[in-house]
DNA sequence: CGACTTTGACCGGCGC
DNA sequence: GCGCCGGTCAAAGTCG
């Protein structure tokens, strides 16, 4: 898809609109020539006939000017595509062995990145969701990764979303089989059900994945992700918008309470599971837990929740099967695009860790990321609703790594994420731009002794904590979905929170692109928060995007588009509202 | 009658 | 190798 092409059909539409127009002019002038019994009367109108056709001929100048230098741009932007392109293919194909080398390269593409960044500043950056550091390119090294990351991002550049998604799945298939790539929205239906199509139902898998892809798989030994969200809620299930149909219940070890197991029923092949289970302290908790991602067009009402669980999955996935590249702090940190969204890597990951209950259906080899909607004594006396969302990978796994992300209460100030963990708040600020601000998210890294600040939540906490501060609202679910639906700087806060750990992630496995995914593609404005329209981001955004076509289309957080309904609410899932007691 | 739920059986992963 | 456990299947039952 060619962005300046809509702008060349418009352009020359209105030329012709411009030409049609002076011929009308022209006729007119004529037709009261003839017809007019006055020869002042005619002359004046001739004069005005040809003030009018004056300007139309200027403006039709001007429209001409402006087609040109539209096309210049374009041919620009095509040509430094292509070099592009070409340079990281050669690349791609001869990695460098020295570490030095591959740390020189990095920076290069970091520098290379920020200037094409000034170019390309118009541009809005939709990078959300996983990036196409495939398994293989992992292994190969950080260069390789960062290289294809950058190629990304550039061909984002100049050929905007269509392309840079269809690049994205061509580069990497083996990670639309093993990882959700979260695509709710049906805008870009069309082109993940493309891909997730070949998804299989995990019986399938077992007896496919005997093929290439195997190799892949195995290199990336990571399960799919799982994002459990725990509310309060009397219903027997959550909410969530979408279809459900029940397959299978079982009674959960430590949990008197049987597991429901649901899958998604909205499409025949949707692999997208989930498991429904009471909490065995807390009866009146509901844990759902949301595995795979939807290869179909979802419900307006079930796309936020689907998108907020593709997006936690697949930050999660990111930060597992990506080793945090040491690059990713400084072009993060430095990065001017970041809009006041700093991100901030430690090695602190395993001092916080918010653990779900030992009955969580997360305590198995899957990497779970939790969002908890539940007030529970562990955790401060909140204001705040949504008080906890954490990520764990499962304790005493193979996953050698847990994670947290806790959207703590102002008093704790504490939001830990996963491969370590945001602090909000309480963290101590190194860089001076941070120190104006309430907030700070830190992302601690999982490995690298690199430190990523981001503070994120700094509009929403000085709106609500300084200048509003909220009376505390009750503990429930309906609160908690009134507090975020009502605060368009919360969601957006979530959403960036949950792009910048894709991007974070992605970077982390793909070297010194790393920081760029997060830095140049967030553009956080007060109200609204524009991301890639690929798969995660999508939900929180609403549909209105156009299909990608122009480069700079945006999508932004609409409020209500939080996932969350309360229990009572009227469930467009029949298996939701009359379903099966637990 | 179709869609959905229930429930016991089955399978695979994992730890011992 | 064995048993435990989580997850899924599929036949039978239920419901509208």
């Amino acid at each position: 898809m060619k962005p300046s092409s809509p702008g060349k059909k418009n352009l020359s539409s209105g030329n012709n609109e411009v030409s049609v127009k002076s011929n009308t002019v022209r006729a007119e002038a004529e037709h009261s020539m003839a017809s007019s019994s006055s020869r002042k009367e005619q002359d004046d109108e001739l004069e005005s006939a040809k003030a009018e056709m004056g300007e139309v001929k200027e403006e039709n100048k001007r429209l001409k000017m402006y087609l040109n230098r539209i096309t210049k741009d374009y041919q620009k932007l095509q040509m430094q595509f292509y070099d592009i392109v070409g340079q990281d293919s050669k690349r791609s194909q001869a990695p460098p062995n020295d570490e030095h080398q591959v740390v020189q390269q990095i920076e290069e593409e970091e520098e290379k990145e920020k200037e094409k960044e000034k170019q390309e500043s118009e541009l809005v950056s939709l990078t959300l969701g996983r990036f196409s550091s495939d398994s293989k390119r992992e292994d190969k090294g950080k260069a390789s990764g960062s290289s294809s990351h950058r190629k990304e991002e550039e061909i984002r550049g100049s050929e905007g979303l269509s392309l840079a998604l269809d690049y994205k799945f061509e580069a990497s298939k083996s990670e639309v089989d093993d990882e959700p790539l979260p695509n709710p929205s049906p805008v870009n239906s069309s082109q993940e059900h493309k891909e997730e199509e070949t998804w299989p139902p995990r019986k399938v898998v077992k007896t496919t994945e005997s093929g290439g892809d195997d190799e892949v798989l195995q290199q990336n030994p990571a399960k799919k992700a799982r994002v459990c969200v725990r509310t309060r809620c009397d219903t027997p299930t959550m909410n969530d918008g979408c279809q459900w149909r029940k397959y299978g219940q079982k009674i959960a070890k430590g949990n008197p309470c049987p597991r429901a197991y649901y899958r998604c029923t909205v499409a025949p092949s949707c692999p997208v599971r989930k498991q429904v289970q009471r909490c065995a302290e807390d009866m009146s908790i509901l844990i759902t837990t949301y595995e795979g991602t939807h290869n179909h067009p979802l419900p307006m009402s079930a796309t936020a929740m689907a998108s907020t669980t593709c997006a936690a999955a697949s930050m999660l996935l990111t930060g597992s099967t990506s080793s945090a590249g040491s690059s990713v702090p400084s072009s993060i940190s430095s990065h001017p695009a970041l809009h006041g969204l700093n991100v901030y890597l430690s090695d602190n990951s395993k001092s916080k860790f918010y653990l779900p209950n030992t009955s969580l259906p997360s305590a198995s080899s899957h990497p779970t990321i939790t969002l908890d909607l539940t007030s529970t004594p562990s955790s401060s006396s909140s204001s705040f609703p949504f008080n906890r969302f954490s990520s764990a990978y499962p304790t005493a796994s193979r996953y050698n790594t847990s994670t947290s992300l806790n959207f703590g209460s102002s008093e704790s100030n504490t939001v830990s994420w996963g491969n370590g963990l945001f602090t909000y708040g309480g963290s101590t600020q190194q860089q001076p731009y941070m120190k104006s601000h309430i907030g700070a998210l830190n992302i601690n890294g999982r490995a690298p002794p690199s430190t990523v600040e981001n503070n994120i939540y700094q509009s929403f906490m000085q709106k609500n904590h300084q200048g509003h501060p909220q009376p505390p609202l009750p503990d429930t679910i309906a609160a908690a979905t009134k507090a975020i639906t009502t605060d368009p700087n919360f969601q957006s806060a979530l959403a960036a929170a949950l792009t910048s750990i894709i991007g974070a992630g992605n970077n982390g496995g793909s070297g010194g692109g790393a920081a760029e995914s997060l830095a140049q593609k967030l553009k956080w404005g007060e109200q609204s928060f524009a991301v890639n329209g690929n798969g995660c981001g999508s939900s929180f955004f609403n549909k209105s995007t156009s299909s990608g076509s122009q480069p700079g289309s945006s999508i932004f957080l609409q409020p209500n588009a939080l996932p969350f309904s309360t229990p009572k609410s009227a469930s467009t899932s029949p298996s939701d509202t009359g379903n099966h007691s637990n």
